[in-house]
DNA sequence: TGACTTTATATTGTATACAATTAGCGTCCG
DNA sequence: CGGACGCTAATTGTATACAATATAAAGTCA
């Protein structure tokens, strides 16, 4: 989209993921104006795309509040998430050329340093992993999938996720990327949808562990 | 949305698929004000949900035209909706409940008189099976699903599809819903998902022969 | 006192004027 | 003759003023 709207949408999602917003949390688009520093109409269109992302919801009397998901919602999310990311998996096995593999292998080469250290550097791992499933979805060339996918891909639940894996899962989570490279690298679009399934019901098990798995220890 | 902003998706969703467009066809904002009768603010609102439903979609210079779906699109359409909406019909299995199941009949009822006829009538079936769709997805009880699923029913397939069945095609559609009903009275979403899935998949084949299939009749 | 109505205020929705971009086209120079 | 440059018109992007609507508050009447 256009600078302000763009600016807008950027300032907005900070301030709910990374911000001082707190699920729930009532805002008005005078208040959104002020956080991004741009006139109603760019905030409505921002606005409009982080309801489609529904990190905004909208009440019966059209006011916004930033999203509160419940345990099923999120639970839905990973298993809509799964189904796509497979059939992208797949979509990209039967797409997939060198020069594919090689930015695979390098995003994946960082990712796996990122997190062979002592003291695992997560943010560096976020960032490759975002690289590297952006880059399956783009070898997917399905402009429908690349329109559904982010929405399912909130980043809230993939970093408190990354941030309890322990060294050992962030290891097999680089180890389920080579996989997934030599599926790729074997045009087996099977073997490729399989793993991906694997590598996100695994995030999906470690989320619940973390977050609802605590009153067990 | 507002009332200007939803009459505006409305008429414009009617022009692009009912209407005098065809594919490609370039658009500007104030024609669609032309047709909408009303002003850019609320067009602008609309066209942003129609190019998430991807129906207009938009050049590297924002310039707006109707979409022009591909083969390939078209065929990762109904793979998408058949993943999702056996998803929906496994979790409306889970969920179903008495007065679901009636409604679900009632409509079901409709669209079978609809198809038994002598001359199927084309425009009540299309409409019972939507409502039987979205009852579906009601009880699949998902915002996600149901924020989703839209964007993959466009309605010209659908319709293109139904025009082509046959009389046994769409006496086989309800009775694909019979069996959902069943399989969603003895609360087995397996065989839910089943069923529907095999519903969508042959609308996808119907669909297949009658628009790529002529050439080989 | 309590529930209903009315009024005021806050918030969202719409129209319009203006700014910034972009495409189309003609002209000029090589 | 061809291509690059710059101008003009068309189109999209943004801000703001105004309208409609919803919430909240105050007041009124049993």
């Amino acid at each position: 989209m256009s600078r302000a709207s763009d600016t807008a949408y950027e300032k907005i999602r900070r301030f709910i993921l990374h911000g001082e917003a707190h699920p729930g949390m009532q805002l008005t688009e005078e208040r959104l104006c002020e956080i991004s520093g741009v006139s109603r109409t760019p905030v409505r269109d921002a606005v409009q795309r982080l309801e489609n992302e529904m990190l905004l919801v909208r009440s019966a009397s059209k006011r916004l509040s930033v999203a509160d998901w419940s345990e099923d919602e999120i639970d839905e999310m990973f298993a809509l998430r799964a189904m796509l990311e497979c059939h992208a998996a797949e979509r990209a096995a039967q797409r997939m050329d060198a020069a594919g593999l090689d930015r695979l292998r390098d995003v994946n080469a960082t990712l796996t340093r990122a997190v062979r250290r002592a003291q695992p550097d997560i943010a560096t791992f976020l960032d490759a992993n975002r690289q590297f499933h952006d880059l399956i979805l783009a070898y997917a060339q399905s402009p429908r999938l690349s329109k559904l996918l982010p929405a399912l891909v909130e980043q809230p639940v993939v970093r408190r996720t990354a941030n309890q894996y322990s060294g050992d899962d962030l290891l097999q989570s680089a180890k389920d990327h080579d996989e997934l490279i030599a599926a790729f690298a074997a045009s087996d679009q099977d073997w490729a949808g399989a793993v991906m399934t694997s590598h996100i019901r695994r995030a999906f098990h470690s989320f619940h562990l973390a977050t609802r798995g605590t009153d067990t220890a």
